[in-house]
DNA sequence: CTCCAGGGATGAT
DNA sequence: ATCATCCATGGA
């Protein structure tokens, strides 16, 4: 199999993909086994260069479905592929700047230098939201094994260098099922808050992509009020699938951070107090930074230990 | 075995 | 407006 070089200076590709943000990237041998929307990917790092195997996608086929003249199929070129990869990858983002833009204080500054390379990518909306509508209370890698499960279930089966991948299944697919079905794929109580979410999204009563054009402030409004969506999945969601590199989300492990290093020993420190810190703290690449000291805090295991 | 996880909805103060 | 409780599941 031929692979498409795709330049990718400042990135860790495996970082990334291990940093809690998406979870359905599979490591076999040198690279990862994967979707992007309806496309199979194989994709491997050397130093600056990435290797691409890129399959499938409609963009070829419904150009032929709407023109009169039929065209013969024809292979990804690489400019597309590369144009993809850098898309969904968010090369273009300058992480010079981005870490430039970030408060200078011990913290932030150990965690921006461990999380060298990582970016915060651009996920498909729907499957982005469905998948943190199930992150609730779960561990990443749980998640991971939801996010299979889901797919193996309900997706579409795909093959990529003699390898299996399942797409992602789209809303009018989990809303035609059953919170029963649901359930099978280790959802627990989630799938409830799922299953409402597809069929509002199946039917259009939320409609993610014009959602798009919203300002941050009424696309959170919009997010939370989806059945199991609520301040932290919502920023979630508008950070890995909206762009809103501003979002900040606060799970556990971004309020024992806060917490400890930014407010310790004081009491009374609310929820809320802490989401203005961050929000006016962190600037306006706050969801960098956040992904950055989760990341951080996660790798170097600062759990809860008794005395 | 126990502990806890990229929380949200609901009902009680 | 804050606070407590419940919700299922399985990795560590």
């Amino acid at each position: 199999m031929k692979l498409i070089a795709v330049p990718a200076v400042d990135f860790d590709l495996e970082m990334t993909l291990n940093s809690g943000q998406v979870f359905h990237w599979e490591k076999a041998g040198e690279g990862f086994y994967g979707t992007i929307g309806d496309r199979t990917v194989y994709i491997e790092q050397r130093g600056a260069v990435l290797g691409v195997v890129l399959e499938g996608g409609d963009l070829r086929r419904r150009r032929e479905e709407h023109s009169n003249v039929r065209k013969r199929p024809r292979p990804t070129t690489a400019a597309t592929a590369s144009e993809l990869i850098r898309h969904y990858f968010a090369l273009d983002h300058s992480l010079d700047e981005i870490c430039a833009s970030f408060p200078r204080d011990t913290v932030m500054n150990k965690a921006c230098d461990f999380c060298r390379g990582l970016r915060i990518i651009r996920q498909p909306k729907w499957e982005c939201l469905a998948t943190f509508i199930c992150s609730s209370m779960k561990q990443v890698a749980h998640i991971r094994q939801i996010s299979r499960a889901m797919r193996e279930r309900f997706g579409e089966k795909k093959e990529i260098c003699r390898h299996e991948v399942y797409s992602f299944p789209p809303a009018d697919r989990l809303a035609g099922t059953s919170e029963h079905e649901l359930r099978k794929c280790g959802l627990g109580y989630r799938a409830k808050n799922l299953l409402a979410t597809a069929k509002r999204v199946a039917l259009r009563e939320a409609n993610l992509e014009s959602w798009s054009a919203l300002p941050d402030v009424e696309l959170r409004e919009q997010l939370c009020q989806l059945p199991g969506v609520g301040a932290k999945v919502a920023n979630c969601v508008m950070l890995f699938g909206y762009e809103r590199i501003k979002a900040f989300p606060i799970d556990v492990w971004i309020e024992r951070v806060l917490r400890e290093k930014y407010f310790p020993r004081k009491r009374k420190v609310t929820s809320a107090s802490l989401a203005e810190f961050a929000a006016n703290y962190f600037g306006t690449h706050g969801g960098y930074a956040q992904q950055y000291l989760f990341h951080h805090a996660r790798m170097t295991g600062k759990r809860r230990r008794k005395g």
